[in-house]
DNA sequence: GTGAAAGCGCTAACAT
DNA sequence: ATGTTAGCGCTTTCAC
């Protein structure tokens, strides 16, 4: 192995051109693989950047290029499985390609995500993968469309009017909640979510619904949305529950909204399933080693990461065109926090032979 | 409000300094409020920058300068609220002094987290928080060190051999559980973790068997450590429990194997904490709200990233000097999970008089 | 095949 | 107080 030559500053295309004894402008096409070099100046390039351990630098190398090999990512937070999982997704997807990924996090408030896609606009990111706080008529998006920034929007989206769009198919996926509770003789039930998704909690409520409805035009459906603040929704839901509202199941529209609804079981001396069923979007590792496991809407993640790279991607080379919006199907963990209620009676909950296996 | 002026491309210096009538130098020096410019002039600029929208590209930028203002963090995941958080943190506290954060996940590889170092250095970061997969003395780290990058490294370390490390006290925590679990009478203990995050496993195994042989010498300790492998671990504690194994109590290494932990229980059907108790490193915003609530020891993210940001500042303004190891106290929160065991029974569990409020 | 020259967007030293 | 010059590290014509 050739030893290395220690240098003050990281060697630059120069300090190998010096040592090969070639021009920079040849150096550079060695590290392309352009063919139109001479074997013997390839192997002295080559050896050069061997000995100097040297690696160009992207930043310096993109600049000149005009364009950025780098993808920026906004997400409303990060302490959740769901956006931990799509980023960690992306960032392979982004790499497969030979982009970096640049991730920031919004923490759930509109400004800071303008601010940031401002950011990312200096930067010259090639593209964005904007999970928008609110829906895919933010500050972000205006800014993105504004600047013909290429971009994809995904998650809480409801439309497509501006950019093409990927996300779980909450309505079919709130239709089937629908029908297993309906068919499970539930009849006063509960939706809680949260304003601020204002996209997903709005196809999620309609659709569960319209269904509910249709396959049971006598059930009740009541349906507690806060703004923006979990505990605000916390407290209405405890002030829904102290009035002495006993809905036979609870269906939480997002994964902080079945974390509230189970404390507020607890803080009643609520069973579950036998005295209330719960089922919740967003599956979480968790929820299925609890007692009882929770029931949950599964997200595809990785399917809606691959469709969301693929069609940036195809943005940033060039196609046009009407954007498209593309929904990927959920699937529906019913597990024992979902019981029967029989006659309609305000509790359910089904024997448990054995304790069912974790995996 | 002045209209904007459309432009093919991103307006640059150059486009500001002609509409102002000024060089770019000047241009550059108002945008960095140098004093020495003639008051009208500094008008003229600020006009032309809002006429044309301008924001300097801080790629470029850094370029000159010679200092990229990113720092780099490189986790093993991000799928735990552990890491969620401790990025969130880590992007704020950058900000707040100006930088820009670029995170990257190694997916608990050693392999990547290496690759990840090199493009961090191609980058040019200013600096690097490390979460490194097995301890300081992976890839990572070693690369730092060989190429003298400022760099932080936080979580799963042993000593201060090289870096400024800031972490968890592991030691301190683990001493208290094994001070509250033997206090409750338990005898025989179960700890499990994982080789790979040999820094943190070791310091926290050791704790726990000293104070608790300390106060307890008759007590047993069965220690089950699988090297990589969460699906090994699942193997070995089935595997244990199969072969009549029954400790009174499990303490978990970390966030993983508490799930793995409970998903033995219900799959033997035992109760948690009638028949065994249960306490893990890691809180999770779920472990609050489920029957039982889950015991848990409180990493303090917020101290061990105010830390390692200020440590990391402090390297990349210069400090020189032996590096430091930060330890930060961690909380033991003791939930339904953790009972009573008696008389050297197999089986603990208080009465619960009424299900306890879970904020 | 190769290298000189120009330039990406910016800043810093130095004249003026 | 300001502009000129030079150059960060790289790529890309375009002559040779």
């Amino acid at each position: 192995m050739t030893s290395r030559v220690a240098l003050a500053r990281r060697p630059s295309i120069h300090d190998v051109a010096s040592r090969a004894g070639v021009s920079a402008a040849t150096v550079s096409k060695v590290m392309h693989g352009v063919r139109t070099v001479k074997p013997e100046n390839v192997r002295r390039v080559q050896t050069a950047v061997a000995a100097l351990g040297y690696r160009a630098d992207p930043l310096a190398s993109d600049l000149r290029r005009a364009k950025r090999r780098i993808i920026g990512v906004i997400v409303p937070e990060l302490e959740s499985e769901f956006f931990g999982t799509m980023v960690t997704e992306l960032e392979r997807l982004a790499e497969d390609r030979g982009y970096s990924l640049v991730t920031a996090t919004c923490r759930e408030s509109v400004d800071r995500e303008e601010d940031i896609i401002r950011r990312m606009h200096d930067w010259r990111v090639a593209g964005v993968v904007l999970a928008p706080v609110r829906d895919e008529h933010g500050p972000a998006a205006s800014y993105m469309k504004q600047h013909s920034m290429s971009g994809v929007i995904i998650d809480r989206v409801l439309s497509d009017d501006i950019f093409d769009t990927v996300s779980a198919d909450s309505s079919t996926a709130s239709i089937e909640v629908a029908r297993q509770l309906v068919g499970k003789g539930h009849r006063h039930m509960l939706v809680i979510g949260l304003g601020s998704h204002a996209a997903t909690s709005k196809a999620r409520i309609d659709g569960f619904r319209a269904e509910a409805l249709d396959l049971a035009p006598d059930c009740r459906i009541d349906v507690l949305v806060a703004e923006s603040q979990i505990g605000a929704l916390r407290e209405a839901v405890r002030a829904y529950f102290d009035r002495g509202e006993h809905p036979t199941a609870v269906y939480s529209l997002f994964a902080k909204g079945t974390l509230v609804a189970l404390s507020e079981f607890r803080r009643r001396g609520w069973r579950c399933p036998e005295d209330v069923s719960l089922i919740g979007f967003d599956d979480a590792e968790w929820m299925q080693v609890t007692w009882p496991s929770i029931a949950a809407v599964v997200q595809p993640v990785e399917a809606i990461a691959g469709n969301a790279m693929d069609m940036l991607f195809e943005r940033i080379e060039g196609r046009e065109g009407q954007p498209t919006a593309r929904l990927q199907r959920c699937d529906i963990l019913l597990r024992e926090s979902v019981g029967v209620s029989r006659h309609g009676q305000p509790t359910g909950g089904e024997e448990q032979a054995t304790p069912p296996v974790a995996d």
